[in-house]
DNA sequence: ATGAAAGCGCTAACAC
DNA sequence: GTGTTAGCGCTTTCAT
């Protein structure tokens, strides 16, 4: 065991500096004011002596720890990473630092973060659960200073930051339908059709898009997939194209599947969008540079940093207000691949 | 000013299970031996009570927080997202939690950073700087607990995990040569040639090769861009495909402007690798993908994770031996492009 | 194997 | 505007 050596305090500074370790305090955390003159020494004896201050000291005393949590399945898909870009982003204006915890979409590592097991001191979490549902709610118990993300998924007392899945992933279809394509397959499906999620309520637009313009919803249309990367896109894709009447459109329920999608049909010698048309969802940065380009949902993830970190300090300063559904705004960016 | 209301200490633990907070300190950081039958009343306390260890005391006490700090460039560059995905993983190993800072290749904020300006109270820092050269040893000054990634660029007393870049970009641009090709260009050269950076040992790496084998190194090919987003690739692929006498080959310092040379060659509608071909740099998960499929240089990106890690795990333990440069293996990954 | 008590470095409450 | 002092919740001697 290492014994850290911390030597320099604020008692040190303050020595040499010719004050106490409160006016060092209010130097350095700007608390209280500090006559220029005073100050000027103070900062001086911080550079000369090298010092740092101590934050769990500073955690210990103020209850803060200038730190949050941000819980995502996965930094490897690029929505999240573009995700956790931009919530630092808005982080650092809060003077956030951002601690990343992926759950690899597991039940039981997203149960422990939400419980505190992995959740190292922070002010609090933002959190995009993947496999917790409506039911667990108990799991959210104590945890205020909570913001989750993506889908309405708890019917618990928590802040809130949702895309409109279900009218966007219409949008998109009947995108499709109005393109004159017939046969539009969906990849993203979830095995757990019961869990209200990304997953399932994309399906669902998905599906009162064709039923409204009186299409048949051919369930081996509908591609079950266990994760969303590149690869489960490029796979299921592949066994769409084996089948006896391939489609001519479909919607992947995120970019990175597209992404594979639109390897697997090039792979194959076949073109998007004129034999298959392909819609993504998340506009990732990479969607505009993919050959062909991606057409895709833009589902406000800016919108989604911003009003997730904003909710977060709110509740952070003590907001007791009762907790919102804060609903982002989407749009359609069409490219060339539909 | 919000007061954090910790309702629940180890003393209140401690009183329910019939012990002092000692004891509670024992069984929850297994420093000592417990009895098994108090141990169980404790652990049944702190369900009960619902109690979360507060790390800002622990690491008050300790000296040590449980979280490092991992600083890139910009989490948007593929390479970075896979690099920050895999040292997490790393991390976990070790019970660390990481704090992800982007500098965004700003020279200040790499300063600052390694000043410990921004740095929350950490254990340690994994720092792969961008802007920070030769010559700014000075800012290593009192980091003992830091691993530099990605080139050697300090002759500083630090740990250093690097790639061999000079000789994989030798070898990227050797097999062009070997295929066939004969005008071929560069894509990422810093216009700050001076620094020894990613940037001028691949360039140098590229130089090389071309003069080994007799081909001339024109200027004009060698294409100078602000930063390696996707953007940046296709801009300059742009160029060089309105020159008079277009290159029949790129090589592209970083996967992601590959990506965006390929983007670009497929929007004129010209061929890869049929009119140029096109060689990466990074080997990310997205180069499979591609259309066509990215042909690229492996760097051993999972080695750079687990070295960095460890080597900082071993400083964190009290290492003092001799700072060590660690090179990672490389290989060149055949696929379509070239 | 457990208790009592000191103390890590900082900030807040109270003086002046 | 600054000094004094107490104490945040934990771990770690020193006892027993």
């Amino acid at each position: 065991m290492t014994k850290r050596s911390q030597s320099v305090t604020m008692a040190d500074v303050g020595a040499r500096a010719g004050v106490t370790a409160r006016t060092v305090s209010n130097v350095l955390s700007s608390n209280a004011p500090v006559k220029p003159e005073t100050r000027e020494r103070v900062l001086r004896a911080v550079d000369e002596l090298g010092y740092r201050m101590n934050n769990s000291a500073r955690g210990l005393r103020t209850g803060r720890t200038g730190t949050i949590a941000l819980a995502i399945p996965n930094i490897g898909i690029e929505y999240f990473a573009e995700l956790a870009r931009l919530i630092m982003d808005e982080a650092a204006r809060h003077d956030w630092a951002v601690v990343l915890q992926q759950t690899g979409a597991r039940r039981r590592t997203e149960i422990d973060i939400l419980s505190g097991a992995r959740r190292e001191h922070t002010d609090g979490l933002i959190f995009q659960p993947h496999a917790l549902g409506p039911g667990d709610e108990r799991y959210l118990a104590g945890n205020d200073r909570l913001v989750i993300l993506g889908d309405r998924i708890f019917n618990g007392p928590v802040d809130h930051v949702v895309m409109k899945n279900v009218e966007s992933a219409r949008t998109a279809t009947e995108y499709l339908i109005d393109r004159g394509r017939r046969r539009i397959a969906a990849i993203g499906a979830s095995s757990q059709e019961h869990v209200v999620s990304a997953a399932s309520l994309r399906l669902r637009g998905y599906q009162e898009a064709l039923r409204a313009a009186g299409l048949e919803i051919a369930s081996e249309r509908v591609m079950v997939v266990d994760e969303w990367f590149m690869a489960d896109g490029a796979a299921a894709m592949n066994r769409l194209l084996d089948q006896p009447h391939p489609p001519d459109a479909v919607f992947c329920f995120n970019d990175s599947m597209a992404i594979g999608a639109l390897h697997a049909i090039a792979s194959r010698g076949q073109r998007a969008p004129d034999d298959v048309a392909v819609i993504g969802f998340d506009n990732i940065p990479a969607a505009q540079y993919t050959n062909p380009s991606l057409t895709t949902v833009e589902p406000g993830t800016a919108q989604v940093a911003k009003y997730a970190v904003d909710a977060l300090a709110a509740r952070v300063s003590g907001s007791h207000e009762p907790p919102r559904e804060i609903f982002t705004a989407y749009s359609l960016v069409v490219r060339r691949s539909a």
